[in-house]
DNA sequence: CGATTTTTTGAATCATATCAACGTACGTGG
DNA sequence: CCACGTACGTTGATATGATTCAAAAAATCG
């Protein structure tokens, strides 16, 4: 049931066995079929979210009604609107269900009440926090001042493998370009 | 010395007479004047850096030459390349003096153990960790599929502070926008 | 003050978006 | 298992927001 989750934690701390019980009483499993949402924006993001099969994305609708995917998360991942979670604010994100998806949820009250009574687990969370804000760091940058085609390169040379699961349009999204420009770019680059 | 640190960590956990003194036994004071550089490209971002006064900010500068303002810190910040300071990599930033500025420097092997040793302060970084995240979650939505004009609104809205303290120029280059973009986007909002 | 830096303004250019049409792949129900 | 419909990807023509280059005006600093 939590064996993922355990294989996960335990590359970075290591939790007792009572530890890990303790952890498990508080987790929920849900399942979600494609293209349902996990989280809406305006809705508060009210859990942590664990990825224990399938893959999700989280993005934004701006008011001219374009998609812009902030991240995807696969089995072994996190995902939540952070933002949302930790400061109680509307979310502006919708996470939604890119396959069949198998999750594992951590409500917010248990999340704190774990970093406070299991130090180990509040260190996991330091640890994959820090390596969250390193992820986002090289996402900003890569963002500022690169051609449609730079942004392109960068993703195959730093994320190989969103190319082979994730339709074109969701990678041009989360590249913030176009459908179209990436298209040409693609075309482009295979000569 | 480390008055306000200690008032800044406050905020958030609270640390003995003991710890305050044993962590203060690991840190360095520096003074840097207006125009120097804390941390230069290609050099591994050894240290964490508190500001006590004045202010820094970090920037990458691309193969063109255009200079891609990260973010500032201003007294009672944080700022350090957590990418070269987290996985021991050459940093991609530049850190340098905004104004002539008195720092606080935090190495790694000392951070590491006192992490280790100290539960509130590794309590204390991971939430300012969840902060600096929220910041950036926010920087990258901010940066997808806005006009110029529509990101220098969100900057008034968020950031007005940096209207005041930082020229024109830095703030076109955090923007992602050239300084001309940002003249005319002005103007146009002032009639 | 004079000198350097910053900001503004203008005109030309460029990268990417937009709109539209067409081809292709996909999966769902008959 | 085929056929149909919908979603996805490509291609072309045009529009547009932002950049670039250049030079003048304004602000800042020693």
């Amino acid at each position: 049931m939590f064996k993922l989750l355990h294989e996960t934690i335990l590359q970075h701390v290591t939790l007792t066995r009572e530890e890990q019980q303790k952890m498990e009483s508080h987790l929920r499993l849900k399942s979600i079929p494609k293209r349902t949402f996990l989280l809406r924006a305006n809705d508060y993001c009210r859990h942590l979210t664990f990825v224990r099969s399938g893959s999700l994305y989280s993005y934004s609708v701006d008011k001219k009604g374009n998609q812009h995917i902030f991240r995807f998360a696969f089995a072994g991942w996190w995902i939540a609107d952070l933002q949302s979670f930790f400061t109680d604010t509307p979310s502006t994100f919708n996470i939604e269900a890119l396959e069949d998806s198998e999750l594992i949820l951590m409500d917010r009250a248990d999340h704190e009440m774990l970093m406070e009574e299991i130090p180990a687990y509040e260190r996991y969370h330091r640890i994959i926090l820090e390596n969250a804000y390193v992820a986002m760091q090289r996402r900003v940058e890569n963002g500022l001042g690169l051609t449609a085609e730079e942004k392109y390169e960068r993703l195959i040379r730093d994320n190989p493998e969103l190319l082979q699961r994730v339709p074109q349009t969701l990678i041009a999204s989360y590249l913030g370009i176009t459908p179209e420009t990436l298209s040409r770019v693609r075309g482009k680059r295979a000569e």
